[in-house]
DNA sequence: TAGTGGTCTAGACCACTAT
DNA sequence: TAGTGGTCTAGACCACTAT
């Protein structure tokens, strides 16, 4: 069906079917999920839906706004609004220790990463207890976007201190591959996760929509002997990890 | 310092400091985390804020739609907009398999659930799959929304071969402790877990806005024979938990 | 330069709440 | 009945893109 009579109002509106921006929006998510419009097709301009539609163009954009939101759709300014590709989902074991560069290399996936920070710094005060720092102890951060096949995945932000990294700027790739020349590769981690919405700066980083939802995680590390390695506070895309854990039965 | 006077132009808005919308929205934040504005406290009416700022009702609505959805103000339509109450975090253990029931009354908080389903029904090829059902068997399944302290926490979608459940209602408060009396409660679960923006439907049911950040859980629980006995679909508020996790190092 | 999405206005009517 | 948030319009100007 031709895209312009796809959008004819007595395709989709009906009198009492709630509010119009509603009803339009249902209509072009089941276009999208259905197919009809295919990823990477590119919608009609605002303007041209208005006219198709008979809506105001303030009503069209407040329909598309979530589509976006949830990655269905992608605007670009001066240029149009697009059917987003899905990303491909990956998903990560819950119970075993394991490194973001080992774990996709696993999966024959190609890692990148871009830093954000890497030195040392004065600790803030989180830092100091959980790392267990003394006072006037400077503190080792990298800070990183995590790319897997050129796709933006997670943020992450590690705090060691400095007698376990004592040059950041060593990192190249793998952290747990450095620590491991030193015979302090963690051996046990707690993970505290939850859900939240990315904030505007992230969201940039992340080159997803703010407001879009993401895993929280914080870990922190530890050696053998209990003392902490590495506390790191991760930031994932919702639509690209599965997290799988296993559970046994409570004592 | 009055309200009025708080959202006086000349104390929120920059020449060349971006979209009005944007700025009138951190302004309203910064008030609300610093606590200028308490918890349950009424904003002025749009319109007031709009005649206070000099912005169109539409911009000022712009300004205070994202605070809705982080869940900072809630809007009443017919009554005013107010400062949200923050939401008690609980956490719960990803390495210890508990009830829900259990695991809130260990903390002292009051359970209290509403049943959204509970019955027989015809299963979904994937219920089919999961739970190893033959042609023609029915499914028990026992939906509900979790709370504790009367605050919505958690939907819960169960579905269960009717031999572990033959009469679902039964089930009135902890379905393990049914199971248990069967010497059916399950030892084991693979727990994958994702974030996800709450969709309309379940963000009614809990209370919050919908594209607020959730945790959605799938749970596949076994016994010790390695069979299947619940196969259930959780969606949690962000804002309400946290999810720990003991990890061991890869092997 | 033509076309796109991003921001903003002034005004209207509606459904709902509180009284 | 007065006041509130929810929806919607018609129009304007801006920043950016593609050519």
């Amino acid at each position: 069906m031709h895209i312009n009579s796809l959008l004819d109002p007595a395709q989709w509106q009906m009198p009492n079917g709630g509010p119009l921006y509603v009803q339009l929006r249902r209509y072009i998510e089941k276009a999208i999920l259905e197919g009809i419009l295919p990823a990477a097709s590119a919608l009609p301009a605002e303007r041209e839906i208005a006219a198709l539609t008979g809506l105001s163009r303030v009503t069209v954009r407040k329909a598309v706004k979530r589509l976006v939101t949830e990655g269905l759709i992608v605007q670009r300014r001066g240029s149009g609004s697009f059917v987003a590709s899905k990303v491909q989902k990956v998903e990560q074991s819950l119970s075993r220790l394991t490194s973001f560069t080992e774990d996709m290399a696993r999966r024959g996936m190609t890692v990148s990463s871009t830093w954000l920070e890497r030195g040392l710094f004065m600790p803030s005060p989180q830092e100091v207890v959980t790392l267990g720092l003394r006072a006037g102890d400077s503190v080792a951060r990298i800070a990183r976007l995590r790319c897997a096949n050129e796709q933006p995945m997670a943020i992450e932000r590690a705090s060691l201190a400095t007698h376990f990294l004592p040059n950041p700027l060593r990192v190249e790739s793998s952290l747990y591959a450095i620590l491991e020349e030193s015979g302090n590769r963690p051996v046990r981690a707690i993970q505290r996760i939850s859900a939240t919405n990315i904030q505007e700066a992230d969201a940039n980083i992340l080159g997803v929509e703010p407001d879009v939802a993401g895993l929280r995680i914080e870990r922190t590390s530890y050696l053998p002997s209990g003392r902490v390695v590495e506390f790191t506070q991760s930031l994932y895309r919702g639509d690209a990890y599965d997290f799988v854990a296993e559970l046994q039965i409570s004592g």
